[in-house]
RNA sequence: UGGGGUAUGGUGUAAUUGGCAGCACGAGUGAUUCUGGUUCACUUAGUCUAGGUUCGAGUCCUGGUACCCCAGCCA
């Protein structure tokens, strides 16, 4: 396990909760939550968010709660909730409770009564169209509402009957009286309910109301007792509303905070949940699960670990400068954990002959079967060892063997010696072509003496290559995924990233060959085929694989460099 | 146009609040290796800009510049 201490980083909520609980400001008490709208599904951008909230609370000995922000019915869904219960359980996190904005639609209706009480709210009659012209613009003050000095009384009554439902939807809202001349345009009388005849999916038809985020989220902060509301920063704007509704009304408990904080952006990645969804919607992918998809769902399909995901927000920190993180920073994490972790396993994916001329036969004429103890996983003995089949005809990948080998190839060529791993040394000597000219039957001899894979007198091998028994293999189906976003183009999305859709992203190989003990192998557990990458099994098709992060590959540089350079 | 924010190697992020600019990723070199993986060692490169205060400035002051957010009855 990476400590994760190596990367804290000295990030200022950390800092404001210290000085908070020096100061006593909430007796010590650390309260946070993580409060989606369960409008979509949460993905790698969340994960920041969720590390965040989450880490803050264990950090200080707090709490930490989902609580959905499920104040618009339109958009959300029961299926986004669950959804999202079941990513953050999946990331390693345990809410103390999962609350809902909307468990609180009665207390909020009573605290707006309360401010029209106070004289800081009243009912506007005017259209969406009219309110947004006379809320002015950058430099132009807004202009007051003819209804803004309307009575307590008449307020009162006109809500009330926004509630009961007398009026049409979109006729009236209920609005903060705040300050139309304010510079910081959140402050212009903010519309705190809206009438809108939606079915929301906990509350149903109850509501024909229903509170704006401004006015929601402070307010369910502070009824659930939360001290520090770390949000992202296009809201720092509000946290000047977020205080003011907060100080003009009677709060159970001390005033909760508002902090802010950049969110996490990624090359080659969509966080846009607009974005993803219409990718869904419009069928470029097969699902919010697809495993090209940056959703923690997706990257759970393509065998991310949910400790590298945490590891990588840990390390990444907390600021507020807008950044744009490397993918490849996100997948070395990936690597770097499914190193320690991944089982190893044999497989060809582009498989080619290899015949062994001088491979014994037995007293029955058949070619002999020899079992090789091979490790599950060199970095961690403790899981063991398995047993492997070898035979005179082998698979080997495609590109493991080159007739007139470039300078720097160091796989099997004719006349040069290499390891099977974990078998014998075997040495080319010629190959088999088809019509087209192309490779498929390599011919070799093997040398008995290097049984086990290494040799009495010495000598050296330059490459190691994988192998499965042509007789024993499991015929198997890949699919290679890579960013659905141009990973492979020249560049970031320039203007609307769906232009960057790769529509190479997935590749299905069929006819590759795994050793048989991965027949056995758990759907959903990730493997590494050596040198080729990690594969996830897909849960759904037990022979069928995803390629999480791939190996590095210096070969593959060293080709892509010399191609860069002529 | 007004307001709110942010600027530190190629990338991202620290700097005990005015005291040797550190860490990670990347890149490079070498060693190890039954994965061209891993691991190990070394190297590379940075305070947006112009002034000012100070023995000393990433940090404080003044003036610029660049980028992000805000005019939903979305969140």
């Amino acid at each position: 396990m990476t400590d994760a201490s190596k990367y804290a980083a000295g990030d200022f909520i950390a800092d404001v909760v210290r000085e908070d609980n020096a100061k006593g400001t909430y007796q010590g008490r650390v309260q946070t939550r993580f409060p989606p709208e369960p409008n979509g599904y949460l993905h790698i951008g969340h994960a920041k968010a969720i590390v965040n909230d989450f880490g803050i609370a264990q950090q200080f000995g707090g709490t930490c709660n989902v609580r959905f922000d499920d104040t618009n019915p339109d958009t959300e869904e029961a299926e986004f909730a669950e959804s999202i219960l079941k990513d953050i359980a999946w990331l390693g996190f345990t809410p103390e409770h999962v609350f809902h904005a909307s468990d609180y639609f009665e207390v909020l209706y009573e605290w707006a009564e309360a401010l029209i009480l106070k004289g800081l709210a009243y009912v506007d009659d005017q259209s969406a169209e009219t309110i947004s012209e006379q809320r002015g613009g950058f430099g132009k003050p807004g202009i007051e509402s003819p209804y803004r000095n309307r009575s307590i009384e008449e307020n009162l009554d006109l809500f009330r009957r926004m509630r009961a439902g007398e009026f049409e939807d979109g006729s009236r809202v209920l609005r903060a009286k705040v300050d139309m001349q304010a510079v910081n345009m959140q402050l212009r009388d903010p519309v705190m309910y809206r009438i809108r005849r939606g079915h929301h999916f906990r509350t149903g038809d109850k509501w024909c109301i229903y509170p704006m985020y401004d006015w929601a989220h402070g307010q369910s902060d502070a009824v659930e007792g939360v001290t520090h509301s770390m949000c992202t920063l296009e809201f720092e704007d509000h946290r000047p509303l977020y205080d003011w509704y907060l100080d003009h009304l009677d709060l159970p408990r001390e005033q909760p905070r508002q902090y802010e904080f950049a969110r996490l952006e990624l090359t080659h990645t969509v966080t846009s949940k607009r974005r993803l969804a219409q990718l869904v919607r419009e069928g470029h992918v097969d699902g919010w699960d697809d495993p090209r998809m940056p959703t923690l769902s997706g990257l759970r399909r393509r065998g991310y670990p949910p400790a590298a995901i945490r590891e990588f927000c840990t390390s990444i920190g907390t600021s507020k400068t807008n950044s744009r993180h490397a993918i490849e920073e996100l997948e070395w994490f990936v690597r770097d954990e499914l190193n320690r972790t991944a089982l190893r396993r044999m497989a060809v994916l582009r498989p080619i002959e290899l015949v062994i001329d001088n491979w014994p036969s037995g007293p029955d004429g058949a070619p002999v079967v020899e079992w090789f103890e091979v490790a599950n996983n060199p970095e961690n003995p403790a899981d063991g060892v398995r047993q492997v089949p070898f035979t005179g005809r082998l698979y080997i990948e495609a590109e493991d063997f080159e007739e007139e080998p470039p300078p720097g190839y160091f796989r099997l060529s004719p006349g040069r010696e290499v390891r099977l791993r974990g078998a014998y040394f075997v040495t080319a000597t010629h190959a088999d072509k088809d019509g087209d000219g192309r490779v498929v039957r390599v011919h070799a001899t093997y040398d008995p003496a290097t049984k086990g894979g290494s040799a009495p007198d010495g000598r050296k091998v330059k490459s190691t290559m994988h192998w499965v028994s042509a007789e024993h293999a499991v015929a198997a189906t890949a699919a290679l995924y890579d960013h659905l976003f141009a990973a492979l183009g020249p560049g970031e999305a320039t203007g609307d990233p769906l232009d960057d859709l790769n529509p190479n992203s997935r590749e299905v190989l069929a006819g590759c060959r795994v050793e048989p003990v991965l027949a056995e192998t758990a759907p959903g557990q990730v493997v590494q085929f050596e040198r080729l990458g990690y594969f996830a099994l897909d849960p759904d098709k037990p022979m069928y694989f995803h390629r999480t992060v791939g190996l590095r590959d210096e070969w593959a540089r060293l080709q892509k460099r010399q191609a860069a350079q002529g």
